[in-house]
DNA sequence: TACTTCTTTCAGTAGTTACTGAATATACAA
DNA sequence: TTGTATATTCAGTAACTACTGAAAGAAGTA
């Protein structure tokens, strides 16, 4: 089959629902989306091609994403890679189609686990783990009868305290991690009953 | 009182607790800090005088931080107003003497809570805000028998999921942000309880 | 094989944020 | 008042991050 080549793209120049009332909002929790990726550690332009993923609930293409988002190639390639990578978007080939299609998760919850689990993995466990070793550092065995000095009775209370903190909301994490498979987990559930 | 002017300064130089065993261990817990305020949203070196203060335990004045923390003067006024602003550290002013002082707050808790408020306040509201927003203009009254189409069916299951799991989130914030004056909270009680 | 369609990579650049250090302001003391 | 110790501000710059677009690569088709 061939095709004049402009068609080929004309076909999927606004490939999008479009009514412009739908188009509308969309475009608003887009953009407030974007706004908010900080909370997430995701870049704005990630978070507005998830955001879009996400609201569509359909599968789009990288031309798709382009189109809608006003972005380069380069950077919807690598973008759309990133969310792979964090697995709150999944690619997916379609049968006799050459290109790419990628859709989001549909469960918030779920995606939150993701994010969650893997932030706390590389931002929580090691502070942990370099506070208890400071602990540890400043323990009688480690440092003799400097251990009573005030200054370091004083950095010990403020390191328990820190751990504690930290030991605790990881617990919390770690709920929300193993439970967070579908809808309202035990955790939220309990949260809500008790307040 | 006059005074060789170098005098004051060495007095201030090396102005810490300084015992080496303990200042190893305080720059390890700054560096760690430091390297995690992304999660907080605050730069490197804010989040390094911020463990500076909590870690020592004492209040500090602006040359202490920028001594141990080789850090410029102007960098250091504003980080340190910035966390004033941001309330997890205090200014001091010590009888006689003309300099400030900072110091940290003590609890944890209580600082999560001023921090977690501050973040829901600015990041999440609005974005809560935004969606419900985009609910009410998907709604049948707004756009007629559309309302029907697919893809807003889609578009408003998707904004529905998000609703509630960012209601749910919020609620929990608010527990935290209320309850968290000092040591284990309710929430926390509860939660470590039921699981 | 060469051709087409689509994807990925990456050097270069634009845009953003963090930091310095000198200038300026403030606040107290003599 | 002037002098001194301290704090704040901010223009300029360094360092970093995000983005583009062209080139190269991959994977299928004729």
């Amino acid at each position: 089959m061939t095709m004049v080549e402009s068609d080929a793209r004309v076909e999927r120049v606004v490939p999008l629902p479009v009514e412009p009332a739908l188009r509308t909002v969309q475009d608003d929790f887009i953009r407030k989306w974007g706004e908010m990726g900080a909370i997430w550690g995701i870049n704005r332009t990630m978070a507005e091609i998830h955001a879009l993923l996400y609201i569509t609930g359909i599968p789009l293409c990288t031309d798709d994403v382009m189109d809608r988002l006003h972005i380069s190639r380069g950077n919807t390639s690598m973008s759309l890679r990133a969310l792979c990578d964090w697995g709150i978007i999944r690619r997916m080939h379609r049968r006799g189609e050459r290109r790419e299609y990628f859709e989001s998760l549909g469960d918030v919850w779920e995606m939150f686990s993701i994010i969650a689990a893997e932030r706390k993995r590389r931002e929580m466990d090691p502070v942990l783990e370099t506070i208890k070793n400071c602990i540890r550092e400043l323990s009688a065995d480690k440092i003799g009868k400097l251990a009573k000095d005030d200054a370091v009775q004083r950095t010990r209370e403020r390191l328990d305290g820190m751990e504690e903190f930290m030991s605790v909301t990881n617990k919390v994490f770690q709920q929300f991690v193993g439970n967070a498979k579908s809808g309202l987990n035990k955790v939220v559930r309990v949260l809500l009953k008790a307040l």
